[in-house]
DNA sequence: TTCCCGATTGTA
DNA sequence: ACAATCGGGAAC
């Protein structure tokens, strides 16, 4: 029996529920150099009245597009030196978005060497600014863009994820709302962030 | 307009 | 354990 995947029902729920629906989708990068594709592992829900999402007070220029409605990209800047990748989901006007936080390598393997400067295939993606990195992302331009072709897209997953191959736990780096549960990954995969 | 600190990573 | 290094946004 064929399973059918409906990418835009998925964007269009809530960042919690969206999130865990996201593992196992490819991420299909294109660029001049060439395509890169990775397999989401690992993704964090961040929603409106979560005090750890940066729509927590509301939408400003930064976070304007995680209040867009899902299907939309919102890429920000941390720590001075990182880029982070979300896609926005659920209805506009709410405020959220679902962190990629780690990828397992597919296709476009030696651009995203070059783009990291090393050549371990679990290093490649397995944080959140690694995988931007890996993905050629070195600025916030795609920030409100819509997912497409042209640039990022998203391709159903290859083999099915259900249920019981979800680990469920509190998500990183975060100091407000810790012992919230909106970190999903696929268990016992090798391209999870090391944390 | 100033000031604090972050959804991280790589090195010491 | 800690520096790197910038801009968002709260506070003054």
């Amino acid at each position: 029996m064929k399973t059918s995947y409906n990418l835009t029902k998925i964007l269009n729920l809530s960042a919690p529920e969206a999130a865990p629906r996201l593992l196992g989708w490819e991420l299909v990068r294109s660029t001049p150099k060439g395509e890169i594709r990775l397999k989401i592992v690992e993704t964090e829900a961040y929603h409106q009245a979560d005090p750890a999402s940066h729509s927590h007070r509301g939408a400003t220029t930064r976070t304007a597009p995680m209040f867009e409605q899902g299907g939309r990209l919102y890429v920000y800047f941390i720590y001075g030196v990182h880029y982070c990748l979300n896609i926005v989901t659920g209805p506009k006007g709410s405020g959220e978005a679902v962190l990629i936080r780690a990828g397992e390598p597919i296709d476009g393997v030696e651009l995203m060497r070059k783009n990291r400067s090393i050549t371990d295939i679990h290093k490649l993606a397995n944080g959140p600014a690694k995988l931007t990195q890996a993905l050629g992302i070195n600025d916030t331009k795609l920030s409100g863009e819509v997912l497409s072709e042209l640039s990022i897209s998203l391709k159903p997953p290859a083999t099915k994820i259900t249920r019981s191959d979800i680990l469920v736990s509190s998500r990183i780096g975060i100091k407000r709302a810790v012992d919230e549960l909106l970190r999903f990954s696929i268990k016992d995969n090798k391209y999870i962030s090391g944390v």
